[in-house]
RNA sequence: CGGGAUGUGGCUCAGCUUGGUAGAGCGCUGCGUUCGGGACGCAGAGGUCGAAGGUUCGAAUCCUUUCAUCCCGACCA
């Protein structure tokens, strides 16, 4: 950090931006654990709403919630064989029971105290659920099952960001088993459609692109994977939430069978679904500012804040009793506002304050706006302040709160058409992503093999991104040659470097 | 898991080459003056120098080992 005041600029130092930032918002720090994250009451509040909404969406949608363990035997991840390749290689594994006095001093794990089976840290929570289902599931009667988990899981992640990959992170898995093919198809783009998407576009203000992932990017033992994906103020790609339709291969694996009406015995199908905290990240990327974090209305703890001025009691009195009289008004409205009574600081350090921490209106109350009877109200994603009579204000912060929501929203649309675009030479293709950072969405055609896709990555480090559901442009949908091979494509996939 | 760097008050770092009373700025506490875009003065508190060994009369400084973190690459939500 080169001073302590303000972050490193996104054009300086794109990385470090985002490192100072997550830090000085005050939304999470580096823990004393390897890898792992302490996520601060700030970043945490953010959760909650994004819990809350999220949370609301799976029950309109026909969702309960349950808890599953946080320990999965290690046979039961044997049991799967793409899953287990997919996980292995970073799980964290309980062997012992019990810790006594080691000779050399401190304390070690009781070698009499082995497990007699190894435990693994859920990575998620698949084969546990399954092996769970498999008791709960006898008869069609038994089906849809539609079930959501709010958790924590561990990855053992080598290289790790503060709320783009930690070790452990948040998240909600949903776990959803189905009579057929085609239901479980519905569930997995309900999901997406109804909860992931809305989500990500109305609360978040960031606009995804739906879509499917190639062989090569789908979960590990699912039949197909559907995904949003957003964009970042460095051109890159970032997985917001996934969809997986996991076919029958699970309940295959777990023995989950059931009697359809014809009294005939018929394995399950399955779909499997997740955002994480992740999401913070993501919204991080998207919006915030050299100033620090710009939180969209919907998710911000505190939506406005008021700066009272002025240092005698007279002056203070009059402040704080025009700020508290404007705020009522707006908690009735149940807008979340706070209201910074601290002394020692000044307006102008409160000012930046509030605006590293992405507080989306500031209303400053001093004593020459109340004598003219008005206050003035800024807002945090354009920096706009405009005067406003004390008995308009809030009213007009209420309008303005949804006018910033949308303004977020339709600034990050346009920032990401404008950084979307289609290439139909590999001269042009590698071109494009030949620099270090990112190149935006590239539309190119593609032969549809995984070679074809592994050899793309290692010469460009882009990657597809997804087959979106819709095409952006009808043309995106016409046959072509793959950018690479020349060989026929169905229709352009979206390339890009990925978070 | 490879490559690089760094560990010294809460934070950012200086001191180490050339061993000899542990420093600065920010933050924190108290008092006073300030308050419309990151205020100032004065007085304070706070550190087994990441850990363990070793060399030395004497180690933050030299040697060995170790641990941790960050950055850059391969894997991932």
């Amino acid at each position: 950090m080169s001073s302590n005041l303000g972050i490193t600029s996104r054009s300086e130092n794109y990385s470090e931006w985002y490192n100072e930032l997550v830090l000085k918002a005050d939304l999470a720090d580096y823990s004393a654990v390897r890898g792992c994250m302490v996520i601060k009451p700030h970043g945490y509040g953010l959760w909650e709403l994004m819990q809350r909404a999220l949370d609301d969406m799976f029950k309109a949608t026909g969702h309960v919630n349950a808890y599953f363990p946080l320990f999965i035997p290690k046979s039961f991840f044997e049991k799967e064989a793409e899953h287990v390749e997919g996980f292995a290689k970073e799980c964290a594994v309980v062997t012992h029971h019990r810790l006594k006095p080691n000779p050399a001093g401190g304390l070690m794990p009781d070698p009499e105290a082995k497990l007699s089976e190894e435990l693994i840290v859920r990575p998620t929570s698949e084969t546990i659920i399954w092996n769970t289902y498999k008791d709960w599931i006898q008869s069609y009667r038994d089906l849809p099952l539609l079930i959501n988990q709010w958790a924590n899981v561990v990855r053992w992640e080598l290289r790790t960001r503060l709320f783009l990959r930690t070790a452990e992170f948040l998240w909600q898995e949903g776990h959803t088993a189905h009579a057929t093919f085609e239901e479980a198809e519905t569930e997995a783009l309900t999901i997406l459609n109804e909860c992931y998407t809305k989500f990500a576009e109305e609360y978040m203000a960031v606009p995804v692109i739906k879509g499917v992932k190639s062989e090569g990017e789908k979960f590990a033992g699912a039949d197909h994977t559907y995904c949003i994906e957003a964009m970042t103020q460095d051109l890159r790609a970032i997985q917001a939430g996934t969809s997986h339709h996991l076919g029958q291969n699970f309940a295959k694996a777990f023995g989950v069978q059931f009697v359809n009406k014809e009294n005939q015995l018929e394995y399950v199908y399955a779909t499997s679904w997740g955002v994480s905290t992740r999401l913070i990240g993501t919204l991080i990327m998207a919006h915030s500012d050299d100033k620090g974090f710009v939180s969209p209305p919907k998710l911000s703890p505190i939506q406005v804040v008021f700066v009272p001025m002025g240092r005698d009691e007279a002056t203070r009195e009059r402040t704080v009793g025009a700020s508290t009289t404007i705020s009522d008004e707006l908690k009735k409205a149940g807008i979340r506002v706070k209201t910074d009574l601290r002394e020692k600081e000044s307006p102008g350090f409160k000012y930046n304050y509030w605006e590293m921490r992405g507080i989306p209106i500031r209303v400053e109350v001093g004593p020459r706006d109340l004598d003219a009877g008005t206050v003035i109200v800024a807002r945090r994603d354009t920096g706009d302040k405009e005067t406003v009579a004390l008995a308009d204000a809030a009213g007009r912060i209420q309008t303005l709160l949804d006018q910033i929501q949308k303004d977020m929203f339709d600034r990050a649309l346009e920032f990401r058409n404008a950084n979307t675009k289609r290439v139909d030479t590999w001269e042009e293709f590698e071109q494009t992503f030949a620099g270090e950072g990112g190149a935006g969405f590239v539309l190119a055609h593609w032969d549809g093999t995984t070679e074809t896709e592994n050899v793309i990555a290692e010469m460009t480090k882009a990657t597809i991104r997804c087959i979106p559901l819709t095409p952006l442009e009808p043309s995106d949908a016409e046959p072509g040659t793959c950018i690479l091979t020349g060989k026929p494509s169905k229709c352009r996939v979206i390339f890009a470097k990925a978070y």
